[in-house]
This record gives structure tokens, sequence and C-alpha cells, in this order.
DNA sequence: GCTATGGATAGCCTAGCATCCCAATGCTA
């Protein structure tokens, strides 16, 4: 119930900035970032002590504690259902669209009865935007380009949002005695950065004469809490849609082809299309009920049978995209070099560099970040606190970080007493300025034991000009790492003008890192840049980016990418002991 | 609307950028 509300509380922040109203939209911005990631659910909360125990939430007090109220009771909240009859129009569409913000959509409402993406296409299409008060040709262009964004990503969803609900259902499915093999199958198990529709593959206890393993499987599956919609319910294929969007797709597949199934439904599909073809040139026919010979099956009920029969190593699903994969594969088998990459395992991270605390707005102390990522496993953490061009995130200055550094000093020495290797970093994530300068003095880079340098404005520059602005700040000695290195958010925005290749080259020069942002929306490197970097010789680290202790768990994203751009260990410098890592920073 | 403290009231949410129209506004980080 939390991200319900969430969501709601983000709407009404939306519905007050439209009014013009100061404060109050923060204060429910507030609510909903604090709703949003916590662990607890709002309903155990107030069965535990009511209002009095949801105003202890940070952000909540007495009126939002009402509603959190008055929906758990009820499920609406009056004051939110009045605003929405009195603007009627999808606001989260509207404003998913670049450029577009609470005013704006305010005023396409109420001068063209604007109320959502297809109304807003079709007026900017029609140039009936351009003529009114406050808006222009660009505007207006501008528009047209963010729709076609918006629509392209449409229909997917962020594998940051599935997968928790997907490990969810599987979990339920679990304690089902009848169930007796599950996976989830699909661009899940490859944990692409995107996802269509959820594929989860089961086998049961016997079929019987009352239905017995399977009916009961699909009886407790379209009975699952949060579904909106059964597409269909059979005994071997049910489909249903969560409340979150997305289809699941649960598939009772025999034992002995358990193994091709899961194999077919993993895909992907120009994986399996090269599969096939290698199967029918050794006389075989490979389909989701097995391998056959003939008539004869000769592999399906597991699946790294099926990959040795056709004379290959069985590869990590993330691998499966068909991008060379299988040649390695065949090389693999035959003795040859350049076999698979032995990708970088999900529990390989010894640390997390790049989390922010309170000291520049984010949630936590520095020590509470600490204690997470010792409960994550980690040897390290590194606090790379924002600099002082960001504002609004409360950016340090000079003397701000040094005070912040006294800190982490006095809390390192703790660790020390309490004879723990565990060691605090210090680090900033600075700014790359317009002109590939770093907003903070390099007296006070200098005693960090890391530098983060990331784009956070003008990200419309030309081609050329931004890829200098990147490497100058590259050049930078104090630089060691930079972060979400295109600039891309998933579903939302592009990646800015880059020129790759050069930017490598200079890298590599220079020995400068390059991050993986975990963060579900950027995902930044993706996967194929990650290849790319890997290909030339450059470092990468993965970080998560937390604002907040609880995304720390976002390092799963980071690393799941990393491994569809065939990282391995030795390519992520996360990976390596305190000690090295910290040589490696000095000898830049 | 929340938080912090002077317990009823102040302070919070800034600054650069693009666009539109040549001073103001909305959006974004």
């Amino acid at each position: 119930m939390n991200q319900e509300l969430a969501k709601i509380f983000y709407e009404i922040a939306n519905y007050l900035e439209m009014d013009d109203i100061a404060f109050k939209p923060y204060a429910y911005q507030r609510a909903a970032i604090a709703l949003e990631s916590m662990e607890e659910d709002v309903r155990d909360i107030y069965k535990r002590g009511g209002k009095k125990e949801l105003e202890k939430i940070p952000g909540v007090g007495k009126s939002i504690a009402e509603k959190i109220e008055e929906y758990i009771k009820t499920g609406e909240i009056k004051y939110y259902e009045q605003w929405k009859s009195r603007l009627p129009l999808n606001l989260e569409e509207m404003t998913s669209v670049e450029g577009m913000g609470p005013k704006r959509a305010k005023i396409l409402y109420q001068k063209l009865g604007i109320r959502n993406l297809k109304d807003l296409e079709k007026a900017a299409k029609s140039h009936k935007i351009t003529s009114l008060f406050g808006f222009g040709e660009k505007t207006e262009k501008n528009i047209l380009q963010g729709i076609e964004f918006v629509k392209r990503s449409k229909g997917r969803f962020l594998l940051g949002e599935i997968l928790p609900e997907v490990k969810k259902i599987l979990e339920k499915l679990k304690s089902l005695k009848e169930v007796e093999q599950i996976n989830v199958a699909g661009s899940v198990r490859r944990m692409k950065e995107t996802i269509g529709d959820v594929d989860v593959l089961i086998t049961t206890t016997p079929h019987q004469k009352n239905g017995g393993g399977p009916k009961k499987v699909m009886d407790f599956f379209v009975s699952l809490p949060g579904i909106t919609k059964i597409w269909g319910k059979g005994s071997t294929k049910s489909s249903i849609r969560m409340k979150q969007g997305f289809d699941v797709d649960l598939r009772v597949v025999q034992k002995k082809s358990y193994g091709a199934a899961l194999q077919y439904f993993t895909g992907s599909k120009e994986h399996n299309i090269d599969l096939r073809r290698i199967a029918i040139e050794k006389g075989l026919k490979l389909n989701e009920y097995g391998l056959f010979k003939g008539r004869k099956m000769i592999a399906g009920w597991y699946e790294p049978g099926i990959y040795k029969a056709l004379g290959l190593a069985w590869m990590e699903p993330e691998l499966r995209e068909n991008q060379g994969e299988i040649e390695a594969a065949l090389r693999q088998t035959r003795g040859k070099p350049n076999g698979l990459p032995k990708i970088i395992g999900y529990h390989d991270i010894k640390g997390d560099l790049h989390c922010h605390s309170d000291w520049d707005g984010g949630v936590n102390s520095i020590m509470e970040m600490a204690k997470a990522a010792q409960n994550m496993g980690y040897e390290y953490i590194g606090i790379s606190d924002h600099t002082k061009f960001l504002r609004i995130e409360h950016g340090l200055d000079e003397k701000k970080l040094e005070q912040r550094n006294k800190e982490i000093d006095k809390l390192n020495s703790k660790f020390h007493i309490l004879h723990s290797k565990f060691r605090i970093l210090k680090g900033a994530e600075t700014n790359i300025l317009k002109d590939g300068s770093i907003d903070i003095k390099d007296e006070s880079l200098k005693k960090l034991d890391y530098v983060i340098a990331g784009i956070h404005s003008n990200f419309k520059m030309e081609k050329p000009q931004m890829t200098e602005r990147i490497i100058r700040a590259m050049k930078n000695p104090n630089v060691d790492i930079i972060s979400h290195p295109t600039g891309r958010i998933l579903k939302r925005r592009d990646e800015y003008q880059i020129d790759f290749d050069k930017i490598l080259r200079v890298a590599k020069e220079t020995g400068t890192i390059l991050e993986i942002n975990a963060w579900p929306e950027r995902l930044d490197l993706n996967d194929q840049n990650i290849r790319r970097t890997k290909t030339a010789g450059v470092k990468m680290i993965i970080n998560t980016d937390s604002h907040q202790k609880e995304q720390l768990r976002f390092m799963e994203f980071g690393v799941a990418q990393a491994r569809r751009g065939w990282a391995e260990k030795k390519d992520i410098i996360n990976c390596w002991p305190l000690g090295k890592l910290l040589t490696y920073f000095k000898k830049q």
C-alpha cells in the first residue's frame, strides 16, 4: 500500500503546484519519498499504534496521517478525489513528457481541454499549442519529441519496479506443496533493463481426478492479491494483470520438458533462433518440449542438458542476447580461447562508492549508511555527497566538505577501536560545469579518498562540445570516476550526445573509471556500453547512487547490467579489496 | 503541511536554463 499512497501524494503535490500554492507540495513530496522506500507496510504500522504511530514516519504529520488512515479504511482520499474532479486530466501521463510540468498541463487543459497524451499529440500536430500565450513553436516541437520518446517506451516496465513484485509472487507460489519446480523465465530472467511481461514456469505434483496439482496451483494463482484482471485460466496456462499494470503468465509444464521450456521461454528470441539453427545442422529439432532426434527426445528435463547436447557450454541467462555468446560457447567446448566470460557474480561486490548522506540532504546519517553497508556484507562504503553547484541537493562547499571529512575520520576511528576492518571512504559527487571544469576547488578534492564527477546540467549540448566537456573533467588529475556517463533516464530522457569511443580512449589514458549506475531509472552505462568499455580495457565501478539506506539494494540491478555487458570481476573495481582500491585511486 | 523549537510560529524550495517575447515563467537538477 505504501507505493499506492506515495503515488497519490506525488499527484497531490502536483495539483497543489498547479494552483501555485507554496510549500505544501514540498511537504507532500517528502511524505511520498518516505513512504516509497519504507519496508514496513503502512497498514501494519497503523495496526500497531494507529494515527500516532503513522506520525512517526518522517515527513508525516497530523494531516497526512489522517489521509493515510482514510485510505486504509475506505480505499480513497476525499481531498485527492476533489482535486481529480476539479481538474480531470491524466497528470501522470502528461508530466511524463519531458518539459511538461503541472502548470503547463493545467493551462493546456483549461484552454484546449487536453486531458491526456493523445489529446496533447493531436493539439501539437495541428499547431494549436503555438498560438497560446506562453507557448511557442519550439515548445510545441519539444512536446512532440517528448511524446515520441514516451511512446517508444510505453508498455514496458522497469526491471526495478517488476523484480520485487515477481519475487513476491514466486515466494507465494513456492509455499504451495503442489509446486515442485518454479522459475521465472523471459526478460526478467535475463535481467533486461525494461520488461514487457512476466513468464513463470512450474512443474506440479500429478494431475488427479479432482484436478490435483495443476488445478490447485492455477486456482491459487488467479486469486493472488493485487490482481486487476484475469485474462485467462486453464490447466496449463493462466494469465493475469497486476495492479501495477504488468501481466504475468503462469505455465505448468511436464517434468520431462521443464528444461526445454525454461530455455525456450527465457529467450531471447534471437538467441533461440540461432540455437535452433545449430540443432538443425546436427539433424536435431529443438522446441519448447525438448531436443529431438527423429521422434526420440534426447534432452529436455534439464536446461544445461540441452546446451550440452548441442555441443555448447551452458550460459547465464543474462548473456542470451545473440551477441556472440553462442560462438563463445562453441569455442569453449572445443577448448579454444575466447570462451564464455566468467561474468561477475551477484555477491562479488565489496563496497558501494556512490552514496549520499544527510550532509547533502539525503535521509540517513553517515553511520546509518555504513551500518546498512555492513549488513550488505560490504568491506567499505564511500560517501559521495553532492558539491555546491547542486543547491537543491544541498551540495557542500569547501568548508562543509572539510567538516564532513572530520566526521568520517571520527567514525572510522570508532570502527578501528571495535577492531572492525570496515572503512568509510571520503568521496564527493562533483559537478562537471558547462566548460568541463569542476565546481569545487582542487585543494578540497585532494583531501578526499576519491572523486566522482558527473553532469547534472546543460544536457542538450552539441556532441563535440559535450564530449570535450567530459574529457576535460577526466583530465583533471583529481577526478577518479565519471558517474552515470550517458545521462539517460529510462522512459523519460535520452542519452546526451557524446562520442563514446573518444571518451573511452581518454578514460584509458587517464585511468578514469566509468560508473555503472544501478539506479533503476538510470542503469547507465547500459549493457552495450559496458561491453564496449570492457573491450577498451577501461575499468568500471557499480554504484547505487543511494540517497537512503534502503536503496543500497539497487546494487542487484547494476550487477545485472554488468553481467549483460559481459563484465568480469576484474573489470569492476568495487570487487577489489580495500587496499587495492585505494592504491589504484592514489596512483591515478 | 511538517518540523523545530521560544509551544504558536517561523522557515522551508535554489538557481540555471530555455523559451517566449524582450521581463517573466516553468521546468529540471
